[in-house]
DNA sequence: AGCACGCCGACT
DNA sequence: GTCGGCGTGCTC
């Protein structure tokens, strides 16, 4: 500490008033700070010390050494105090000044620190990723001996003057590991290691490979948006469309022409897709028809993940394919994004900084001045507000489908196999009357017409909440309260089951608690089960696939599924949300939507457009190949006028309804939110911060701007993490950045009370 | 985050 | 009197 104290003295002022010249860093430190930090730069370190580089600096009266990163490097004059960067390890990718402004944006709009936001751009594994070795075994000056076996002799021959790589002595077979280590012993080969380049230019082919689909001639309307979106790209300044088509209407040809355009003016692209993407073969495809392409997921290495970025920033790879992360891919000459399916709520992060890919990806191309398209045949409702009232984005439309595919007839009945009954009846096999069951009178009747037919059927289950049953795979018996007999639920945030009906609770079992039985417990959707069971009932003889997120633990396990159906081996296919998105089913002719409108019994705004979007996606699931099909979509109650428009298939209709009901409610896109959740073991602890911080934030937002409301504090659904109490406040503002500046002067002074985790969500799409 | 300061009640 | 709990504030 004094050595840390004596450096500081001389960092010191001499005089008032006095000037030092010098390199200063600004610095992001990884530290709950919502300040950025100035550093001095010692001569040693001025080569190592560039932005996205990691720095290590002495911080607080102990100087203790923190880690960070280092934004900007600037030459100046400062006077005050200033401590020097202790160390500095270059970055593992160049940060380029565009993406510097970007960092610098998202941690202004979602109102997270520097620190988040920087460990977000480069994680600390990219720094430890160290280069590959590969050992070259080469020949010594010693001749080959006499009397050395013919083996050996061979194997000596075998090795070339300039030496030849190990892996690929041993797999031409020429050698055993013992035979060589031998030939080390006696002198005659040697072996050295050496660091393999991190990768290879594999290119010079700038040249797309041309695949079948590069032959079909566009719609007319493809045809006229690409047009458009060529033009943009011509234009190198910051454009935003939204591509607005119906599924089939060929969206994705007009993404590979566009990006194609940019390619051939010598720019690079960003094409983002949601999760779901990566579990089926739309990535695949697409990353055929591009000559040089890089795939950037968050389920890579790090080794492979810092060889594409390196790839991607020494411009070897034309087209960035990716989920959310990808928005931040260190293209050097970026000149078009596309955001597929922009609606998708995996486009939204789940930890700090929670940030949307889409709305990132709309600031990236302002900063790079570049155009981005968003596309989607169900578009989030505040992408429409832009494109449409707000005229911020250029509307393309794709109307129809490409010839050959149909929409399927749709249909909706309203049924709920659930009213009048009492709650212990709901796990029994209660199916006295016609439209008790799970399945209406009209979707039975459907199915079994449809199975006679030896045609294929959909049926989803819109599960709701997270409620999830065990069951024995050997006795086949759900596991039921000890008490009421009703079936228990499991909660996966504890590991404890719970009965809903007279609140008994105990820690779930490994083992099937019936007399003499104790088989493996299986964990499964509630719902799903029920509706297996019943298909069994209704149609014993039919073959049922179940694909839901218990049965499939893998991205094979549901290709391999799907796959399957698709070959015909299974009649129905049930599931939940999971097949309503992805790949293209080839002829089913029926496909049924069960408890459609579930999410309205959530508590959250977008309700009623989840709702729409999944009957849209499934209902077009139907009707892709020619030929008649029907779509049957159940709900409990009479759906407001906004659903109704679902089963038209009417989007406009839907967007005309729903922008209504938000504007009168205020919220998005008619006013910014943010959300924050006070979390605290401690009793009492969360509820009295939300409470004071909604306090604090009133007197704020007096101050800086009275359009933004603090909405009184609320609990948060069930306490899942590690059984904290959350508590959570509410911001609502105009769409400028008046919520930010709030939020800003709370954070940035401190003027919030602690908790134990505090996060703070801009934009949020999740109210759990 | 970590560390210091300052304010309170409980104790050798 | 002083030790230690906890709440608050600051770190270039």
């Amino acid at each position: 500490v004094s050595a840390v104290r004596r450096e500081r003295q001389e960092w010191l002022l001499p005089r008032e008033g006095e000037l030092r010249r010098g390199l200063l860093a600004e610095v992001a430190l990884e530290l709950p700070t919502w300040k950025t930090y100035a550093f001095g730069v010692p001569a040693e370190l001025a080569e190592s010390v560039r932005p996205g580089a990691r720095v290590t600096a002495p911080h607080g009266r102990s100087g203790r050494e923190v880690e960070g990163y280092c934004l900007a490097v600037s030459e100046g004059e400062w006077d005050q105090t200033l401590t020097l960067i202790q160390s500095a390890t270059p970055p593992a990718v160049e940060l380029s000044a565009p993406l510097v402004e970007l960092a610098r944006w998202v941690g202004q709009y979602y109102q997270c620190t520097p620190g988040a936001v920087m460990s977000m751009l480069l994680p600390r594994t990219l720094g430890e990723v160290r280069p590959k070795r590969e050992r070259i075994v080469r020949r010594t000056e010693a001749p080959i001996p006499e009397k050395a076996s013919d083996r050996l002799r061979r194997l000596l021959e075998a090795v070339p003057r300039e030496g030849v790589t190990l892996a690929s002595l041993r797999e031409s077979g020429a050698a055993t590991d013992t035979l060589i280590r031998g030939a080390v012993r006696k002198g005659l080969l040697a072996v050295v290691q050496r660091e393999v380049a991190l990768t290879t230019d594999d290119s010079g082919r700038a040249e797309a490979p041309m695949s079948e689909e590069d032959g079909y001639a566009l719609t007319e309307a493809q045809a006229v948006a690409l047009q458009a979106l060529s033009d943009a790209v011509a234009g190198e300044a910051f454009r935003a469309f939204l591509l607005f088509g119906v599924p089939g209407s060929g969206k994705t040809e007009v993404y590979v022409r566009a990006i194609r355009a940019a390619i051939a003016r010598g720019r690079q692209a960003i094409l983002l897709v949601p999760e779901i993407a990566l579990a089926t073969q739309v990535v695949e495809r697409l990353a055929r028809r591009f000559a040089r392409v890089a795939v950037l997921h968050g389920q890579m290495s790090p080794r492979s993940r810092v060889e594409a970025l390196a790839r991607i920033a020494r411009g070897e790879v034309d087209v960035v394919i990716g989920t959310r992360t990808a928005v931040y891919a260190p293209c050097c000459r970026l000149g078009l994004i596309v955001v597929d399916e922009e609606q998708e709520g995996s486009f939204k992060s789940l930890s700090s900084p929670y940030y949307h890919a889409r709305d990132v990806a709309l600031k990236r191309a302002q900063i790079e001045r570049i155009p981005v398209v968003l596309g989607s045949a169900t578009p989030a409702l505040e992408t429409w507000y832009n494109a449409t009232l707000a005229g911020r984005y250029q509307l393309l439309e794709l109307g129809t489908r490409v010839p050959g595919a149909e929409l399927p007839r749709a249909e909706l009945v309203v049924s709920d196999p659930d009213e009048g009954l009492s709650e212990d009846a709901y796990g029994a096999s209660a199916d006295s009357d016609a439209n008790r069951g799970i399945l209406s009178t009209r979707l039975r009747t459907a199915l079994l017409a449809t199975l006679k037919r030896r045609d294929q059927a959909i049926l989803l289950h819109n599960r709701r909440g997270y409620a999830v049953a065990l069951r024995c795979d050997t006795c086949g018996l759900p596991l039921r309260c000890p008490k009421c007999m009703s079936l228990l639920v499991l909660h996966h945030s504890d590991e404890t089951v719970r009965c809903h009906r007279c609140s008994h609770r105990d820690r779930a079992p490994q083992r099937c608690p019936v007399e003499g039985c104790g088989g493996a417990l299986q964990r499964g959707g509630l719902a799903i089960q029920r509706l297996e069971e019943e298909l069994r009932r209704v149609a014993p003889d039919a073959r049922v696939l179940r694909l839901d997120s218990d049965t499939m633990r893998t991205r094979e396990d549901y290709q391999t599924s799907l796959r399957a159906f698709a070959e015909g081996a299974a009649d129905v296919l049930i599931g939940t949300q999971m097949i309503a998105k992805g790949l293209d089913f080839p002829v089913v002719r029926l496909v049924g939507v069960i408890d459609a409108d579930a999410p309205l019994y959530l508590r959250d705004f977008r309700a009623t457009e989840f709702a729409f979007q999944l009957i849209m996606q499934v209902v077009g699931r139907a009707g892709r190949k020619a030929g008649e099909s029907l779509a049957i979509v159940q709900m409990r109650r009479e759906p407001p006028p906004a659903l109704k428009a679902a089963l038209a298939m009417d989007y406009r209709q839907f967007a005309d309804a729903e922008l209504a009901v938000r504007q009168r409610y205020a919220y998005p896109p008619f006013v910014r939110l943010a959300r924050l959740v006070f979390a605290d073991a401690r009793p009492d602890r969360a509820a009295d911060a939300a409470r004071r911080a909604a306090e604090t934030l009133r007197e704020l937002a007096a101050a800086i701007n009275p359009a933004v409301r603090v909405d009184p504090p609320e609990a948060c659904a069930a306490p899942r993490l590690r059984e904290m109490n959350r508590h959570q406040v509410l911001l609502r503002g105009p769409r400028e950045t008046g919520v930010q500046k709030v939020l800003a002067a709370a954070l940035t002074e401190r003027k919030l009370p602690a908790v134990q985790r505090l996060t703070v969500d801009v934009d949020p799409m999740d109210f759990s």
